[in-house]
DNA sequence: CTAATTTGGTTTCTTTAAGCAACCTTATTG
DNA sequence: CAATAAGGTTGCTTAAAGAAACCAAATTAG
C-alpha cells in the first residue's frame, strides 16, 4: 500500500487520521465504546484479521488511545480499555454515525438512538456550534488571518 | 491491500468509513471545505498523487460528497464541489481536528480557531449533548433495548 | 497563428499493507 | 492429564498506494 506518513503533518487532521484514520482503527474504538474489550471479542464482532487486529491494537496502545490491562492474576490475560484520550473521540465517532445513518440508511436498520442514562432522552445531532449552542455550517465560520502558518 | 468491502454491514460507521474512511478522503472533504475546488489545487495542497486523487475525486463525486462541475464553457475544465452531504461532514471533521490539536498538538502550530461569520466569536469544542444541550461522556450515555437488531 | 503551458487525466511499474490460514505458547477447564 | 481458549506470530497471496511517464484538449503567450 505503501502509505504516506503524515507524522510530521502540518495539519492535525492529518496527524489524527494517522493514528485512527485507518480502515480498523475507528471501529476499534467504536467497539471499545460499545463495551468491547477482550481480543477474541473485537475479533469476532469486527471479522477482522488477528494479525491486524494485533497490529492496530498494538499501535493504539502506542498512541495511547487505548490501554493494555492485565487480567486475571498470573498475567498473559489482557484487555483493552479505552484511555480518556480514546474516549474523547466519542463526537468524532457519533458524528461519523450520525452522519451515516442519515445519508446511507440501511433499510432494515433504524438509526442509532443513544440516550442520557439519567434522563432517558435522546441525545441531539452532533453540531458545530458557536459560543451560544448555535449550530454553524460550514458556510458561516471563517479562519481569522494570524500571524504564524495555518494548518 | 485487499481492504474488506462494508457496503453492506449492518454498521453505519463502518458504511460511512466506506465512503469518507479511507486515507485520503476525508482529507479531500477537509480541503474542500477549505475552499479548494480544483483538481490542481488538491494535488498540490495535499500531495496526493495524481491517479489517487482521480479515484478519489470519482468515488467522492460516485458517492454523492462531492459534485464535479463544468466549468469554461466548453468543458474540460471542472470545479469539485462540496454537497449538501458533504457539507454535513463538518461535525466530522471539526470534531476530528480539535481532538488531533488536543492530543497531539504541533509545537509550532496553534490550535484551529474556526470563528462565526457574524459575531467573529470562536466555536465550541464539538460535543455529544443530551436534549438540553448538555455535554455528555461515553459512560452518560446508553442505547436502549429494541425489539430489532441493532448496529 | 503557432508554440508553450495548464488542466485533468491514464498507464505502467514497484512497494507495501490487508486478508487468510496455519501454527504456537501459556493458562484455564473438564 | 487432555482439551480448549486467549493472545499472539509467521508465511503466503492479493490488491491498493505511490511515483513517474505519457497524453489530449483548452488556454495563454508571443
Amino acid at each position: 500500500m505503501a502509505r504516506k506518513r503524515f507524522d510530521d503533518s502540518q495539519c492535525s487532521v492529518a496527524r489524527a487520521l494517522n493514528e485512527v484514520g485507518d480502515w480498523w482503527s475507528l471501529l476499534i474504538v467504536l467497539q471499545a465504546m460499545y463495551g468491547t474489550r477482550r481480543f477474541v471479542d473485537f475479533q469476532q464482532e469486527l471479522g477482522i484479521a488477528k494479525n491486524i487486529l494485533c497490529d492496530r491494537l498494538a499501535r493504539l496502545v502506542d498512541n495511547d488511545v487505548l490501554r493494555k490491562v492485565e487480567v486475571g492474576e498470573h498475567g498473559s490475560r489482557f484487555e483493552y480499555r479505552l484511555s480518556e484520550k480514546g474516549r474523547e473521540l466519542f463526537p468524532v465517532v457519533i458524528a461519523l454515525r450520525q452522519w451515516g445513518d442519515k445519508w446511507n440508511p440501511a433499510p432494515d436498520q433504524q438509526p442509532l438512538d443513544l440516550r442520557d442514562r439519567k434522563t432517558e432522552r435522546a441525545i441531539r445531532p452532533v453540531e458545530v456550534q458557536d459560543a451560544d449552542g448555535k449550530a454553524l455550517t460550514v458556510r458561516e465560520v471563517f479562519v481569522p488571518i494570524s500571524r504564524t502558518k495555518a494548518g
